[in-house]
DNA sequence: CTGACAATTGTGAGCGCTAACAACATGCAT
DNA sequence: ATGCATGTTGTTAGCGCTCACAATTGTCAG
């Protein structure tokens, strides 16, 4: 960090005298301004580069009110999902000249968001990104009125807050569809717990579509995102025979039933078809590789942001934007065996 | 948020006044200065409840010159080993007061981060943690003195920054010689980049482990991290079958060496055992379950954050910590097939 | 009762910036 | 020349807090 020869670090002032203007002019020339003459901003410009000024944040945020900053409040962002998703909010943030602060619940409890919330008021932050994918979140949210623009990221959003998604029931429908179209009439689901937007959606679009093709959809299992559940479950359904085909709420689930049908002796998929959700790197070299869905994360943390600075900055209405996914086809999936 | 009946957020001036006592008296208790007296600091206490008075932290940083702020600087942050890191540096920072901003490298080049660092120096970062795991990242963090204490994870830290590491080469050593004791003479290792820190160490103490045995170590081969680079080297190792047992750097590579074994018909473990490191949630779900050497990435980031504040706030020396990792036994080892 | 000292509380200045307004050119129609 | 709009620059105040120091009170030995 360059410093002026007194050990300080420059300031507005120490560039004003250099450039020989007063401090409002350079103000001015780094915040855009548009009334000021071309040489005059060429001459504070230099002036800048020569000091290695650089505006302090916390002066600006005083008088502002505003902190350049975004806050993000997030659950299990470790996981793939939220991980790659926070990727994706920070990248375009700070592209768009912000500070990212985050916050991780260690549980999903009103206590520990209003805590999150608070420290991010405390900090002044200029909009808030939700990444927990809990249904009673949004309430919770809609309770602490934050005072500034809040975008929940994977769902819909409503009155009081913004949302940006990946259409779950569109995911569920293209894995289901791939299903049926390969024949198979038995389609069972491993859900993700029912109080996630995300699983409760999927659910649903299973359910949606095996209704349309007039199919039974009576095979439902609840399980908790993790392998082990995947495997629990996996173990129940290779002694159960129950269908020919399941559509897995996400790929580490997946991951998990893939391991107890090989330990059971059920292959997939000659004898069991295979889908998972989310895509994740490892999802194609799986035993067998993954049929799955992709959902693009990192795009939906970016558009979770477009949405955000458009509130912040244009003080736009509350909106919301959805990103589609697409099912990536691997060799979890086949026609089922014809019956003798 | 509350505020006071005028519509603005209650300040110091406004509690000092509804406790009858000076600004300064105000922020003595909110700071917890030693001399006031019981009564005041109740007094002081009950007015800043009433107001539901929180300080501002842009006019503190204004003139301390501090933000409350640690700003981490990272690389891969959607993969498990530095997502959880993060997690740890996260929860140990917030717990201790601190505000938490981030900045996610694209691509890990000088420009980058100096970027970053500047982007935490605008921001009067008062440490900063980074999570870029390459050799050459601690020079370029040398050359760049942002002024703040600078803890690298992954590193054991030199002269000028601080580390906070897991012990790689005690962590192959385990795996090695879990190997050894089952029988195998012919261990080869998939190793990581060799720029990443982690991949080198883990390199060097499958080597070192090997020559104290007094077995060859001639198989190297250097992957990406990723599955797919595992499943290349994995075709190519059930071609050649030069070894009984892999030693592979993380559990991803092992993931694509299983699935191209299995491919091969090469089973696991009965006619190769593989071990990887990591452990990975899905680690003990893998076909087969993997043998694999943990590694406890959030005490890493707490560690990390610990040797942090002694610098920030006791002004403490340069220093470093190593946090053991700890061999997780599965089904991917077993004693190599007798040969006839 | 006094002076010295410690404990407690108050006062004033200023951190570096932006907002609001004032002041000054400049150009052009009258 | 005069008046007025327009563009450009300067002046002042104040955001909410902490620091350094000043002022006040209480305590106790002599």
């Amino acid at each position: 960090m360059s410093k002026s020869s007194n050990g300080r670090l420059p300031r507005l002032e120490d560039v004003a005298e250099l450039a020989g203007v007063s401090h409002q002019t350079v103000s001015r020339v780094i915040n855009n301004h548009p009334n000021v003459s071309k040489a005059t901003r060429e001459k504070v410009e230099a002036a800048i580069a020569e000091l290695g000024y650089r505006r302090n944040t916390a002066a600006r945020s005083l008088v502002t009110r505003r902190s350049q900053t975004i806050g993000v409040l997030g659950s299990e962002l470790a996981q793939y999902g939220p991980a790659n998703t926070l990727l994706g909010v920070e990248q375009a943030a700070r592209d768009a000249g912000y500070f990212v602060s985050i916050a991780a619940l260690r549980s999903v409890s009103r206590d520990a968001i209003f805590d999150a919330l608070r420290h991010f008021t405390d900090q002044s932050v200029d909009g808030i990104a939700v990444l927990v994918p809990h249904t009673e979140t949004l309430r919770i949210l809609e309770e602490f009125n934050p005072g500034v623009p809040v975008v929940a990221v994977g769902s819909l959003g409503d009155e009081a807050v913004s949302g940006a998604m990946v259409d779950q029931k569109r995911g569920a429908e293209l894995a289901v569809g791939h299903l049926i179209e390969l024949g198979h009439r038995r389609i069972g689901h491993v859900a993700g717990p029912s109080d996630w937007i995300d699983g409760a959606l999927r659910a649903e679009g299973w359910r949606a579509a095996l209704e349309e093709a007039g199919l039974p959809h009576d095979l439902l299992l609840e399980g908790d995102w993790s392998a082990g559940s995947g495997y629990e479950f996996g173990r129940r359904l290779a002694a159960e025979r129950t269908a020919t085909a399941l559509f897995v709420g996400n790929d580490q689930m997946a991951l998990g039933i893939l391991r107890a049908f090989n330990e059971a002796g059920v292959r997939v998929p000659d004898d069991v078809s295979v889908v998972g959700f989310d895509d994740q790197p490892e999802s194609g070299y799986f035993t067998p590789p993954l049929t799955t869905v992709r959902q693009d994360f990192e795009e939906l943390g970016r558009r979770c942001i477009d949405i955000m600075l458009k509130e912040i900055e244009a003080g736009a209405a509350v909106s919301s934007t959805v990103v589609t996914p697409e099912l990536v086809r691997r060799a979890s999936t086949a026609s089922p065996a014809t019956e003798h």
